[in-house]
DNA sequence: CCACGCTACCGCGTGATGCGCAGTACTACG
DNA sequence: CGTAGTACTGCGCATCACGCGGTAGCGTGG
């Protein structure tokens, strides 16, 4: 994948802001991504990046039987793994503008950062 | 740090950004990119990228000798270096908009992509 | 009944990449 | 001469997403 490396640092945010809402399960999880956008995301790094959230206390688990399948390992978000999602939810949005100004030199600043000709 | 991950395959365009419009050697990429607002990028990681782009093809380069202090290796974006420039800035713009919608889901979403209370 | 296929999860090894640190070298300043 | 700032390089490490293979339950069709 080309987008594998943007990925990093960002998969954590993202399945916490997928979980946000409703609990869910590795599976499902992978699911709700794909169907976010982030086609190409390999379900081995979800499950990877839950044990990770788990590991840290952003998730709390339960296991619930299935009657048709295998039984499925939910996922809750914590108070940690909230407050988690908020800080890295600045945190990216702060790193966005900044790359995309980069990217895309906007000529009129808004805020009067700087202004046209500057130098230093 | 912790917006190191981030930079994660960023750190690629964001350096061909750079010096898109001016030449630039090592020591004064991370100025600028440190002035662009990626503060925390070490240096022997823009060291490593542009050795990397050069490497690729993106990048030509020159050794300047310099009166006062050591030489200067200036880089300079070669044509292969702009298409990669353009073809990642779209790349990046995608997955940015991707993110930042599922981080902030805007209720009113442009183009009707779904409405409302829509669940599947 | 067995082979498939889908759901669901896990572990292992790999690859890309950013970073810290140490080392080299040149200039200027006290 | 020692120190500081400029400028570049190489080495080893850590993080993290991924591919692949394995286990297992369930349902369907030959």
């Amino acid at each position: 994948m080309e987008t594998t490396q943007l990925l990093k640092g960002v998969l954590d945010v993202a399945v916490l802001a997928t979980i946000r809402d409703d609990d869910g399960y590795g599976y499902d999880v992978v699911r709700r991504l794909r169907a976010a956008g982030i086609d190409e995301v390999g379900d081995a790094s979800v499950y990877g990046t839950l044990r990770r959230l788990y590991a840290s206390g952003a998730l709390s688990t339960y296991v619930v039987p299935s009657d048709d399948g295998p039984h499925r390992k939910y996922y809750s978000i914590t108070g940690e793994g909230r407050t988690q999602l908020d800080e890295q939810r600045a945190t990216w949005r702060r790193f966005a503008d900044t790359m995309t100004e980069l990217l895309d030199p906007s000529p009129a600043r808004r805020a009067g950062v700087r202004t046209i000709g500057e130098k230093k």
